[in-house]
DNA sequence: GCAAGGTC
């Protein structure tokens, strides 16, 4: 290659060095290495596109121990072997950069995105000869306007991608390094141990939810179960009101019924409800569909979903956009997914009942960078798994549904009262399918109920009537994809990382499948109490917050990284001298209050070996008793004696095992 | 060896 007098743009991943190359002119593409770059004249300009993979730089250090701070900046291939496949990239990348007379970062416009550019240009070319592409998105028109209007190098976002990255890396390298110390220390042997940012509070609401499971006293409520016919059919009604909370109301209520066995109708409400069609899909909500109706994993779904793009079958799919781009030609997309017989007739209903006018309904969820995800008609599905393939029709299908006309739904609700109570039936019967004949995945319909003897102020005979006692249930444990959802709720991680640090919390031994739920093992309870001792501010989803409100404020150049970056270290340094100036019997004082250590010699739990926290109990089976005995009130009522009621949480299945235990305990000592 | 964030 002899040229010279070109410009290179750098774009973030090959797609979009595709996407780019086209709106710019009409390109001509290579392949070196195995990596696509593409050339283009624009004008008398010469432009050459070619890729990152995403970072291509990262952290790392030398030293060992911790505090830990001296990093740096080095190509990632070299010190990680899972992102070998980066150093093609950047080798194309310097072998282009040698003869540019400029550069253009042309990576996602955000602040990991400037980044990228950045740290290229920066190491292999000449940051005084570049500029930057702004474009919220893709398309050609969009692209073509940030070429026109290129900008010097963004330095703010620069330095805020920066400093994320760095206090990312001191707080989780040095955090987790003085995890694994602790540990060595105090039972040992070496294990690989993390802590960080996201994968910190997302462990600590994990086992939050077991210590409530463990703990959980159930508490009775009655309800009264009233059963009629209508037309020969028999239903059972369902309470509005709240339930009793003590027997005596219970049965009185049931005496008044015995008297006097009606229900009255109080009201019949028919009407249709109009149920527009579903959002164009976003990650979480393609996680969280594939889940419900295949049960594949988040991250399953994510690697799924990668494959399809990289086979062009799909759009980039690391995106929190509901919204499909208004430019997309959907006309075209399906006239080639109906070359697909499997689509040929869902393709040809839509576009006779939407006359061809094709408006999605977008949703809300916005993505800086990339939208909704939507097939491209394009891509083959041969060689592909049946996974594959069912998150493909999937996606097709969404595609389709967020165009068709919304679902009619008639919705039926009859009201009741029963002595002073009221109670209600309902049900739905699906009027029209609308969007349903494409994403048939949701059922409206319910059990027939027949109106036509039905009319307000009817009074029907009860067939039967009793009252049900129901107890309090705990959370279940969660499954990784509501944990995924409630990283994204609380605004930690990202599209393409929160699945993996799922994984990573498993891969651990902080969790472990227990059915489709996340069970804690005694390790994730020590590391998320040991956190919660020495490093509390990591296990709230506030350090994200402080760490967002720190990276504003060098966005809006009121704060300098270097500053941001000092008071980090000021932190964790106070955090490790405190951990550092224990000695090995406080540290195993402190272990011996959350798991139970067998060599412990101090004052232990009359349970189990962990340490007394208070009434001569351990902190488990302390909050145990404290729950035991303030749910007893309930139970009184319900007529339970003392015993009766310690009994009947050991028959509960709902009952927590710490519970049990104190149950045991207390029996055995005759505490009555 | 350890994070979280990009992406093949
Ligand atoms: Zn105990």
């Amino acid at each position: 290659m002899n040229i010279k007098d070109y410009i290179l743009v750098i774009a973030e991943k090959p797609k979009s060095a595709e996407k780019i190359a086209y709106a710019l002119g009409n390109p001509k593409k290579y392949r070196i290495n195995g990596v696509p770059v593409w050339f283009v004249m624009r004008g008398t300009s010469r432009f050459v596109i070619a890729p990152a993979a995403g970072h291509l730089y990262t952290l790392h250090t030398e030293s060992k121990g911790f505090p830990v701070f001296d990093y740096k900046w080095v190509p990632k291939y070299i010190v990680e072997p899972e992102s070998i496949f980066t150093r093609k990239y950047l080798n194309v990348l310097s072998m282009l950069a040698k003869n540019a007379k400029e550069y253009i970062n042309a990576c996602d416009y955000d602040i990991e995105g400037s980044l990228i550019g950045y740290m290229i240009i920066k190491n292999i070319g000449d940051i005084k000869r570049s500029k930057r592409a702004k474009f919220s998105s893709l398309t050609a028109s969009e692209i073509v306007r940030a070429f026109n209007n290129l900008l010097p190098l963004d330095y703010n976002m620069i330095e805020a991608g920066y400093c994320r990255h760095i206090l990312d890396w001191l707080w989780g390298i040095n955090v987790s390094r003085m995890l694994m110390s602790i540990y060595r220390s105090v039972f040992n042997e070496k294990r690989i141990l993390s802590a960080g940012r996201v994968q910190s509070p997302t462990l600590s609401y994990v086992v939050n939810i077991d210590l409530q499971r463990k703990t959980h006293v159930p508490v009775p409520y009655a309800y009264p179960s009233i059963k009629i016919f209508i037309d020969n059919k028999i239903f059972k009604l369902i309470p509005i009101d709240s339930p009793f909370n003590s027997l005596s109301d219970a049965k009185e209520y049931l005496e008044n019924i015995k008297r006097d066995p009606r229900a009255t109708v109080l009201d019949i409400i028919v009407r249709d409800e109009r149920i527009e069609p579903p959002h164009p899909f976003n990650l979480p909500d393609l996680q969280s569909e594939a889940h419900r109706i295949y049960g594949f994993t988040p991250y399953k779904t994510q690697k799924l979903a990668e494959d399809l793009y990289l086979e062009a079958l799909i759009s980039y799919p690391r995106t929190n956009s509901q919204k499909l781009p208004p430019t997309l030609n959907n006309r075209e997309i399906l006239e080639k997914l109906s070359q697909n017989i499997v689509y040929r007739t869902l393709v040809k209903t839509l576009l006779a009942e939407t006359r061809g006018i094709l408006r999605p309904n977008n949703g809300p969820k916005e993505d800086p960078a990339h939208p909704a995800i939507y097939p491209t008609g394009e891509g083959t599905l041969k060689g592909l798994s049946k996974d594959h393939i069912k998150l493909y029709d999937l996606i097709v299908r969404r595609y389709l549904a967020t165009f068709a006309n919304p679902a009619v739904v008639q919705y039926v609700r009859i009201e009741f009262i029963v002595h002073g109570r009221r109670y209600y039936l309902s049900t739905n019967i699906v009027r029209s399918r609308g969007w349903l004949q494409y994403y048939p995945y949701i059922h409206f319909n319910g059990e027939e109920i027949s109106l036509k003897l039905l009319r307000k102020g009817l009074q029907i005979p009860i067939h039967e009537a009793k009252i049900v006692i129901h107890f309090t249930k705990p959370p279940h444990l969660p499954s990784k994809i509501s944990l995924v959802k409630w990283m994204e709720e609380k605004g930690i991680g990202t599209e393409a990382t929160r699945a993996e640090i799922v994984e990573t919390l498993f891969k651990r031994g902080y969790l472990y499948m227990r059915g489709r739920g996340s069970g804690v093992s005694e390790l994730g309870i020590l590391i998320s109490f040991l956190l919660k001792d020495y490093v509390e501010e990591l296990i709230s989803v506030e350090l994200t917050r402080k760490f967002e409100e720190r990276l504003n404020m060098i966005l809006n150049m009121k704060a300098k990284c270097d500053d941001i970056v000092e008071e980090a270290k000021e932190m964790l340094l106070k955090y490790i001298n405190r951990v550092k100036s224990l000695d090995i019997q406080t540290l195993r004082a402190e272990i011996s209050k959350y798991i139970e250590m067998s060599d412990n010699n101090g004052r232990r739990c009359m349970i189990c070996k962990r340490s007394v926290y208070a009434n001569n109990l351990c902190i488990f089976h302390n909050i145990a008793l404290e729950n035991i005995r303030s749910a007893y009130e309930t139970w009184r009522k319900f007529g339970f004696s003392w015993t009766q009621y310690l009994e009947k949480l050991l028959k509960l299945k709902s009952t927590g095992s710490y519970v049990k235990e104190v149950c045991r305990h207390l029996i055995k000592q005759g505490e009555f």
